[in-house]
DNA sequence: AATCGCGGTTGACATGGATCAAGCCAACAC
DNA sequence: GTGTTGGCTTGATCCATGTCAACCGCGATT
């Protein structure tokens, strides 16, 4: 690819820009729902493309905010520290999910979104993206839908870390991503583990020796093969099962 | 005031009506920086108000979804509930904030919304504000503030219910009441609880039997004054140094 | 005034997960 | 190869909070 010489500019224009009409997460994006041409005046506002390596800062907390964020590949985190330095991960994003909808309410980010695998995104300046929200009515609805789904996502977290013990969270957990990984294309039952423990224990409300020794018994018990960060869903219904117990 | 009769049918008309434009909520609540002209066109939106009575639901999970709800006056909780019977409660709501921005996602409710005493709200049907807010360019704009500031909240409980420890979930617990309360011009230092131990602990992630003794050790040590549902903030400083220790 | 009942307090004890500590494994550098 | 490093696992112990149980106190009802 890298010697390739563009054989069309238009062509290869079309193939490098950035451009929602052709993308292939449309469907699970912002574009949700839009007609073709209100695709392409879409694309006229999510101009840029950014990649991001791992373990870059897409944006930190308080710095001033203007523009959110789509992601096109790759997987991100998000975290809110204390000042005395413990911190929460508030969530991980993957393929065609939104990242930076905490900044509208201050116009500053309030928490730090990084990569944790080399990524490419979409910024959409916001002021623009209300603008043509403002004229497109399905648009204007779907982006609304999305900022609401992002509230139910947390109540759901709340849940997780207000009722649920260890065993509990984690097998919501790793059902929640293979439900995710699935609806893009990917295996239900196979899949790597882009974070640490760590970070999982830090989302989870739990210690990264109590998540490990979790996945250990899960092991154990037939429902998962872990190896490291490679993880094999053994028995769907088993982890299902270890939520609704108690 | 009961027994008076109106003497003019538009003052008494004007007073009886939901209008924003005299509600003393509008810097709080959604009409927040609209000119006058855009006032009333909101008020033309907010037809309905309605009462509902301690312990009664203004929605329930699972029910469809068309109207988000401004509180006149009063006191609510919503919470989500497992089908084992666990429940989360998610927030606690009072006067000039919005409920229901949940159900926007899914066309349902998502959680229940319970007044926690005699209440009143204001009915904002949803899609006539989607569109009334792509011709009022600030109005669509605080919206999507409103929405943001709640993803923020989200992500402070979670910081809550994920890193701290008793006394600090509690310590923050009263010191976002008696904030929430000085900003709408009532006492920051003594109030009344309008939910119960359990409903606290609930939201906090803990048992009502930790609720209360951390409530009797904060009196001991004489931060507060409780007595039943009555708190007296005697030491702000001392519950703001209970969160940041460790 | 007596009774009832719900919500709150307090105590004794149990336990899930945290903490501390050691060792392991895999990737990478040299 | 050998060493180094970061992330992971596992064991032993501790402690904050949960659990269970008794009792209290206040408002509502009669």
């Amino acid at each position: 690819m890298t010697h390739s010489r563009p054989l069309k500019s238009e062509i290869s224009l079309s193939v490098i820009k950035t451009a929602c009409s052709n993308c292939n997460l449309r469907e699970l994006c912002l574009p949700f729902g839009l007609s073709i041409d209100e695709l392409e005046r879409l694309d006229d506002l999510v101009s840029s493309r950014r990649r991001i390596k791992r373990g870059d800062y897409l944006y930190r907390a308080g710095e001033s905010f203007d523009a959110i964020y789509a992601i096109r590949s790759g997987f991100f985190k998000t975290d809110v520290l204390l000042e005395d330095g413990r911190d929460q991960v508030t969530g991980f994003q993957m393929a065609g999910e939104l990242l930076g909808l905490d900044g509208i309410s201050t116009e500053h980010h309030t928490c730090n979104a990084i990569a944790l695998e080399d990524s490419e995104i979409c910024a959409i300046p916001f002021s623009r993206l209300e603008s043509l929200s403002r004229e497109i009515h399905t648009l204007q609805h779907h982006f609304h839908k999305v900022m609401s789904r992002e509230i139910v996502r947390d109540h759901g977290v709340m849940m997780l870390l207000g009722t649920m013990r260890a065993e509990e969270r984690l097998a919501a957990f790793l059902l929640n991503l293979s439900q995710r990984f699935t609806s893009r294309g990917f295996s239900h039952a196979e899949f790597y583990l882009r974070m640490t423990r760590e970070e999982i224990g830090s989302y989870l409300g739990l210690k990264l020796e109590t998540v490990s020794r979790t996945f250990s018994r899960f092991q154990e018990e037939g429902h998962i093969a872990v190896q490291q960060k490679h993880i094999r869903i053994l028995n769907v219904n088993g982890l299902k099962a270890l939520m609704n117990q108690r």
